[in-house]
DNA sequence: GTCTATATTCTGATAGAC
DNA sequence: GTCTATCAGAATATAGAC
């Protein structure tokens, strides 16, 4: 998008985290210059260090943002039937990763790319989210609604089965996103052993 | 390692395949240059391209290399019982991805670093090894050994979460490689509805 | 087969004008 | 807040000596 030189559009900072998003999720972080993201928003790349420190900065910020919406978007557990409280997690999960592609797919690759400290307490956050699933697996698993012989295993078995969905799922495709939610939800009530 | 300048060793071709299959696991293709891998390997960088025209060869080598390992390897579905074959691909699947994780990461992470051909190439083989375990669950299902709705979701599903393993699973920990096998197996015979 | 040296281009980041 | 110009270094790949 061409920019009159010196223009002040006053939204550049929100430009300069999507062409961020998009360029990294599309080349990966190692591959993208600033000379590139600067481009895509329509300015210099010396512009960009008004918005962000380094480029370093650039993928912690996407990728806590990401992370901090995910966890204030989840449902609390407080359905009073284990499996309803699971049905919605997983319903949950897909839709809102099915909604941000670019971040999901960030959130997962670019770890390595994200310096010592960064890398903590992104992990940090994702295993908060884990636990909460955790969480829901050994509350069934107590009353009795199902039965996980390893919570933490069957946690990881379906976290991985349901971001797996974003490899392959379009929405112009064969199958609505519903009927795909409702496939995985059998498939993950029957592999905990519920009714 | 040292090496005396002019040396020959014979051997630095596969040296150059497996310092770049470490640090492109490590670092990603991206971040990665020729003359990291040239000094993991004890050369100057030049040397390299006695041994890959370029680097974007480099990356299309070691994935291929994968992939054809991973169908060579791969049993043929010749067991008269569909929940034995599909029980077969479930545990070589998660044997053979624990003995190679970098090839796993490098095969998974760098799709998007290959050129137009080399993906179609890579994308095709990936898609025969899906094939396979699709094949698996349509014979069950006509069979009435269990029941998936659809063949294709089931497949993605049951790869994501077999792969998944992968990202968590270390020999040091808690469980060996033979009860996660276990545990996984039951959650996927559980998944597919089979008894 | 490996070396040294180099061509050419690109990199993240900064300085100072406006 | 954006520009132009620039620094210092690193990138892939090649040429030619040995």
């Amino acid at each position: 998008m061409a920019r009159t030189a010196g223009s002040h559009s006053g939204i550049t900072g929100p430009k300069v985290r999507q062409a961020a998003l998009e360029l990294f999720a599309k080349h990966g972080y190692a591959a993208v210059s600033m000379r590139q993201i600067a481009s895509e928003v329509g300015v210099q790349a010396g512009a960009l260090y008004n918005y962000t420190p380094d480029k370093q900065s650039l993928l912690f910020d996407l990728m806590q943002s990401h992370m901090t919406e995910l966890m204030a978007a989840l449902p609390d557990n407080t359905a009073d039937d284990p499996l309803q409280t699971l049905e919605h997690f997983v319903r949950f999960h897909m839709s809102f990763h099915h909604d941000r592609p670019e971040a999901v797919f960030i959130a997962y690759m670019e770890l390595r790319n994200l310096n010592e400290q960064n890398f903590a307490m992104i992990e940090e956050m994702r295993r908060a989210y884990e636990d909460r699933l955790q969480g829901i697996l050994i509350a069934g698993q107590a009353n009795g609604v199902w039965d996980v012989k390893d919570a933490k295993i069957a946690t990881f078995a379906v976290i991985a089965m349901l971001t797996g969905v974003n490899t392959w799922f379009r929405s112009a495709g064969r199958l609505s996103l519903a009927e795909v939610q409702d496939q995985y939800w059998e498939m993950v009530r029957k592999a905990v052993g519920a009714d």
